[in-house]
DNA sequence: TATTGTTATACTCTATAACTATA
DNA sequence: TATAGTTATAGAGTATAACAATA
């Protein structure tokens, strides 16, 4: 149990040693991942309320709208925002309500609607995506180009080795 | 307006370009790393939940005890763990139910008590721990030691940007 | 008067599951 | 029978503010 043939005990202990490190490097690295994120979205989340008077994920929806001018179905954006599409129906109803966003009924499928911008919408998601992205410069100005092009990377690695069965 | 007296036209344009990359760049970077946590998140919030039927905030708080033995104060969890004071009273009660920390009355301030693990919630801990931080290592696999310690010290720059004002 | 912690309340976000209407 | 979206419900987590006890 505490030997293994192919090694002498010092290296085994090598191995231990270094696959404990490891491990202990990884869980460093993810909770500082984490409450730095925290951090963050909560200084997000609160400027957005402050000034806008908007949740985040009210924010993030018109922000996929914003990236598909067609629009996105209910279970697109489902998939995309990564949670239930109970959910999508709340958030769109209440971004329809105040008008920034419309349910278009598909003329193909009529179980089925593409969710899109309305003019007013787009106009507000403009002066708030301008704004919200100088935060962001703002926020992540302590790293250089380079830096945040390494992270960028390092974040792509992580995610696809969470999703390995990649989407058709 | 569009004029500075200090460059020519074209150096003017560049940098407006240069700041609108590094602005999108910023904000390539800032989505990044918040999905990514997410989808971290969640399958480590799914795992303690699946085997060992704990929350991720109640894993937090008695991760924090196990750093110090000699117990945290309310208020200091509250700060640790980024939530308010209100929040942490009730997970500290539902721990408290399930015999895997105690409230340690504070003789020298009869408003405090300091929050410890009990031998059983120590126990519990420790098992958890291990899984966890097992996860973590495979959740992390996809990233060399030289990236991991490159990914910490940038964090770090990005937390210290955030609160510039260093606790005392 | 300020601080520690508790209580009460309300709100947002979330998942689950049953439901409808179409395919 | 399967899929797109809705509805209803319950629960976790959060912040705020009023409160009690103590400093």
């Amino acid at each position: 149990m505490s030997q293994h043939n192919h090694s002498s005990p010092a290296d085994n202990l090598d191995m231990e040693t270094r696959l404990t490190q490891d491990h202990h490097q990884s869980l460093k690295l993810w909770l500082r991942m984490l409450s730095t994120t925290v951090m963050i979205e909560n200084e997000i989340r609160n400027r957005l309320r402050n000034e806008f008077e908007i949740t985040l994920p009210r924010f993030d929806l018109m922000a996929q709208l914003e990236r598909h001018p067609d629009g996105l179905r209910m279970g697109e954006l489902s998939k995309r925002m990564m949670v239930t599409g109970g959910n999508i129906t709340g958030i769109t109803d209440q971004l329809e309500q105040e008008n920034l966003v419309q349910r278009v009924a598909d003329h193909k499928d009529r179980r089925a609607y593409s969710v899109k911008l309305t003019p007013a919408g787009r106009k507000a998601f403009k002066n708030m995506a301008q704004v919200h992205e100088a935060w962001v410069a703002e926020l992540f100005s302590g790293l250089e180009t380079d830096q945040k092009n390494q992270m960028i990377a390092m974040l792509s690695c992580l995610k696809t080795q969470l999703k390995p069965q990649a989407e058709s």
